[in-house]
DNA sequence: GCGGAAATATTGACCGAGTATAATATCCTG
DNA sequence: CAGGATATTATACTCGGTCAATATTTCCGC
C-alpha cells in the first residue's frame, strides 16, 4: 500500500468526522443526515459508510477502545503477585493524580456526555461498546476463554466507570463544581472496584482452601 | 370504555403477537418484515406499531418488567431490618426452589435467549430494557432520585442477573444439562448479590460512624 | 513515463423500520 | 339511531443502511 494513498485516506477520515462533529454539534445528532454530511465533506454517502461503518461511529469512534486499552496495559505491566483488579484501582489513583483527561471531568467533558445521552441511537451505540469493552477485559482477566465470574467482574467494572461517569455529569447538570464532579467520580469508582476485587478475592479462598 | 372493545383489543394484540412469534421463530427476527406480519395477522402496518411501539418489542415485550417486578414486590415486603439486597439473595433462594420459570431454565428458555442474541436488534433493545430495569430498581432502593451508590448497586444486580443468564445459556450450548446450567446460575447470583451486598454495607458503616 | 492490475470511490437503485397525516370504519353512550 | 370517541387504514414520506455495477485513481513492473 503506497504512502500517498494512506495519506490521503486518512486526510478523507479525517475530514468526514470534522465536518460531521461540526454538523452535530451545531444541530443535534439526530437531526443531521447522512447525506448532508456526505455534501459537507464532499465524498459520496457510501465513502462515508467507507470510513464509519455506523452513524454513531461518527462520534464514538475509539471512545471506549481507550479505557480498554488503559486497563489492559495496566494488568499486563502489574507486579508479580497482585491481582488485576487491585492494579485497576492503582491505575485509576495513578490517572487521578495525573488528572489525566481520560479520568478527568470538566466541562467540556460534560458537554460531551450530555450530547451523547442525548441522542437514543449514541446511547445504545455505547452500551454496546461497554459490554466489547467488559468482554475484552474478561479476556484480559480470564483468558481467551473466560469463565462466568470473570465475565461478572469485569461487567461490574465497566459498569463502575460508566455510573461514576454518570454521577459526575449529573454533579454538572446541578451546577456543581469540577472539583466535586471529579471527587463524586473517584468515590464511586473506588467503591466498585472494592466490591468487585472483594468478590474475586472471595471467590479464590471458596474455590481452592 | 366498553368491554368488547377491550377484549377485541387484547384479541388483536395477542394475534399479532402470536403471529410475528410464530413467523420469527420459523424464519428469524431480522427476516421478517412488518409488512409480512401485518399481512399474516390482516392488519395494517399502523395497527401493529400502535400495540408495538418497535419490531423488537414484539419479542421482548414485558420480558424485563417482570424481573423488575418481582424485585419491587419483594423488597416492599420485606421484614423490618432486613437490607433491601439481602431480601433478594431471599427471594431468589425461594424461586429456586420452587423452580420458578423466571429463574429455571430449561432446553426452551436457552432457545429463547440464543435466540435474542442471534439478533443484534434484539440484543440492543434488551440492553435498554435492562438499564430501565436497573433505573426501575435504583428508584425501589433509594427513592425517587437515587444516589450514584444506589444505581451503582442497581446497575449491579441487573448485570448479575444478565451474566448469569448468559452463563447458564452458555452451559447448554456445550452440551449440559438443565441441572448445571441452573446450578451455575445461581452459583453466579450469589456471588454477584453477596457483593453488592458487602457493598452497600460497607458504605453504611462508612457514611455514618 | 506507461500500461495493466487492484484497490477505492461513485452512482443510483433498492430495502425496511418508523413517522405523519388525514380519512374511514367501528364501537359506545345517551 | 345520532353523534362523539376511538381504532384502524391508506398513503406518502424520511432516513439509515445495503447492493451491484461502473468509473476512477493509485500502484508497480516494464
Amino acid at each position: 500500500m503506497g504512502e500517498r494513498r494512506e495519506s490521503k485516506k486518512r486526510e478523507t477520515r479525517q475530514r468526514i468526522s470534522d465536518v460531521a462533529t461540526e454538523l452535530f454539534f451545531a444541530r443535534g445528532f439526530d437531526a443531521v443526515t447522512l447525506d448532508e454530511i456526505a455534501a459537507a465533506a464532499s465524498v459520496s454517502k457510501m465513502t462515508v459508510f467507507n470510513y464509519f461503518a455506523r452513524k454513531e461511529d461518527l462520534m464514538l469512534d475509539r471512545q471506549d477502545d481507550l479505557k480498554l486499552l488503559f486497563f489492559r496495559e495496566a494488568i499486563r505491566a502489574r507486579p508479580q503477585g497482585q491481582s488485576p483488579i487491585a492494579e485497576l484501582r492503582v491505575l485509576m489513583g495513578k490517572l487521578r493524580e495525573q488528572k489525566h483527561p481520560f479520568a478527568h471531568f470538566d466541562r467540556h467533558a460534560a458537554d460531551f456526555w450530555r450530547f451523547v445521552v442525548a441522542s437514543p441511537s449514541l446511547e445504545a451505540r455505547l452500551r454496546e461498546l461497554n459490554d466489547e469493552a467488559a468482554e475484552g477485559l474478561a479476556i484480559e482477566l480470564a483468558g481467551p476463554t473466560p469463565d462466568g465470574l470473570a465475565r461478572l467482574a469485569a461487567g461490574m467494572i465497566v459498569l463502575t466507570v460508566r455510573t461514576a461517569r454518570e454521577e459526575a455529569v449529573r454533579v454538572f447538570e446541578r451546577g456543581g463544581s469540577a472539583k466535586k464532579a471529579n471527587a463524586v467520580f473517584f468515590a464511586l469508582i473506588d467503591q466498585g472496584f472494592a466490591a468487585v476485587q472483594a468478590m474475586a478475592a472471595t471467590d479464590a479462598r471458596g474455590q481452592s482452601p
